[in-house]
DNA sequence: CGGTTATATTCCCGTCAAGGAATACACACG
DNA sequence: CGTGTGTATTCCTTGACGGGAATATAACCG
């Protein structure tokens, strides 16, 4: 399950901003200071809300600590929005059926043109 | 795409738990207010907050106001999540791959590529 | 209109988080 | 051992956030 901690830790831009560095690759503190343009206090604070949630994990390699990331949490998260997405797709569901009718025989351009995908989903069960 | 109101929005249990009120169904604000226990003032400020972030949206029928969930912001954290859900699914690979090896030699064949997709991704754009 | 219900907004206060500076700690190296 | 580098922790200040009480607004009803 998510706690507190998790969303917490992902409500700072900052500490979004050091998630997305570590996916790229593990660093070391000092580059994420330098990425961040934060001090280093600074930095290492985030470094630990972000590792108190289980979102990082560090590797001590001599005087400097690598950080990377715990996938875990992100399949939490992923479980977290399971149900969402249930409703999401329900909703490009009706997208889809509006279109059809639209298309049935009328050429209309239903809304904005955000890149629906509304072909392919898993089966939704209500 | 995902903006920081969107988590600041997500940042708190009681609007989490406003969300998940309003998976199961619309709701007016008297009955977000006794499901949180909190005072009316301070729901209708969380559903402000939430209102502002595209989380939810409100139909006004007569003098009662019903909130309702928007999907788009859902189908957002899901693109912002994919690119992690890359990382872990590789993770879930070399897990494969050593077990494979565990077991012996004989032909492990777990997935030499990412196959392990549980399910088709929405296009990413962050 | 006047009253009632449903919700939003304002005011005020306590708490908490974020940031920088200074400092402490840990480890390598000579 | 001492020195230097890399990182963590403490201290302090400031600003944002959450909560309740009081108040304002809006819509329905008679």
């Amino acid at each position: 399950m998510l706690h507190d901690s998790f969303w917490t830790a992902l409500a700072d831009p900052h500490r979004r901003r050091i998630i997305g560095l570590l996916l790229e690759r593990p660093r070391p503190v000092g580059e994420i200071v330098e990425a961040c343009g934060l001090s280093q206090p600074s930095t290492s604070k985030h470094l630990k809300v972000l590792r108190e949630a289980g979102l990082v994990h560090v590797d001590q390699e001599a005087q400097r600590r690598v950080y990377a990331l715990d996938p875990a949490p992100i399949a939490d998260l992923d479980a977290w929005l399971a149900p969402y997405r249930r409703l999401w797709n329900e909703r490009l569901d009706a997208l889809g059926r509006r279109l059809d009718q639209a298309s049935d025989g009328t050429d209309a351009d239903v809304g904005t043109d955000t890149d629906t995908d509304a072909k392919e989903r898993p089966p939704s069960k209500d």
